[in-house]
DNA sequence: ATGCCTAATGCAATTAGA
């Protein structure tokens, strides 16, 4: 069993990209990020006949997360976070697949910092933790997935000592990281690669791809109850140097069968 | 400190991304 996130960067933008990276590599489940789209917009029909179901949580423009699934249609658990503003950014989406909880999720990026979308971003992770809090406490199979926003360490970024005041890596992001984590969570990635330099964004600046001058800020988070059935996990780092691709590459983990 | 690039909106230039 294969599960994918991928922050796709607009997915009608994007989706010759997704369709072809979706029929290459064939992941079970997969959820995606920054849709940039209104609910009407998604693209349905197409990945249906590629063979995907799929739930999603629309915006126009901005944000927009999604589920897929060729092992069976997702059924959807709750769209937000407890305790969301009105109205609401979308940004999380959680649905039941072949018998595990699946919580698909775009944390904010926060920047500028200090400033009102920094303390957004706080605000959202404390929903976040919460909500995994009461998720960990049931003792099922889950898997949070999605761009989080946050290199959790300074191996997980090219340049640290350029990113200390930066909203992806303050103090107080990766202190909320490393609360999240103190639940019991396993970061798939990095158990799999513990030593490994591995990054899963490159910005479209300044030919950052090549140089390899990366973040590792999308992550596959196993409650408990999972992570003994994980066996592999990488990165799909040649997507990124696709055309038109996205900045983000997508990142999987291989489950055996539960 | 800013631009470098890209997507969406909507048709020019702005907002947002990370």
């Amino acid at each position: 069993m294969r599960i994918a996130t991928y922050n796709v960067n607009g997915i009608n933008g994007r989706l010759p990209v997704l369709l072809r990276w979706l029929e290459e590599t064939r992941p079970d489940i997969v959820c995606l990020q920054e849709l940039k789209a209104g609910d009407e917009k998604f693209p349905e029909a197409a990945l249906g006949a590629i063979g995907y179901d799929a739930v999603w949580h629309g915006q126009k423009s901005w944000n927009g997360v999604a589920i897929l699934s060729r092992v069976g249609p997702p059924v959807e658990t709750r769209r937000g976070l407890p305790g969301d503003p009105d109205p609401a950014q979308s940004r999380y989406i959680e649905a039941a697949v072949n018998g595990i909880l699946i919580g698909g999720l775009y944390l904010p990026n926060g920047n500028p910092r200090p400033g009102p979308k920094f303390d957004y971003k706080l605000a959202w992770f404390d929903r976040l933790i919460a909500h995994a809090a009461d998720l960990i406490a049931a003792d099922v199979p889950i898997v949070l997935a999605g761009d989080y926003n946050v290199m959790p360490t300074s191996q997980d970024v090219y340049k640290p000592e350029r990113w200390t005041e930066d909203a992806l890596f303050a103090p107080e992001v990766r202190a909320a990281f490393a609360r999240l984590m103190d639940q019991g969570w396993t970061d798939a990635l990095r158990t799999i690669h513990p030593d490994e330099t591995i990054y899963t964004f490159f910005d479209y600046f300044r030919n950052a791809y090549a140089r390899n001058a990366g973040l590792r800020i999308d992550h596959l988070l196993l409650s408990p109850a999972i992570a003994g059935r994980l066996v592999d996990a990488q990165v799909d780092r040649d997507v990124r140097g696709w055309e038109k691709t996205s900045d983000h590459a997508p990142v999987w983990i291989e489950l055996t069968n539960g």
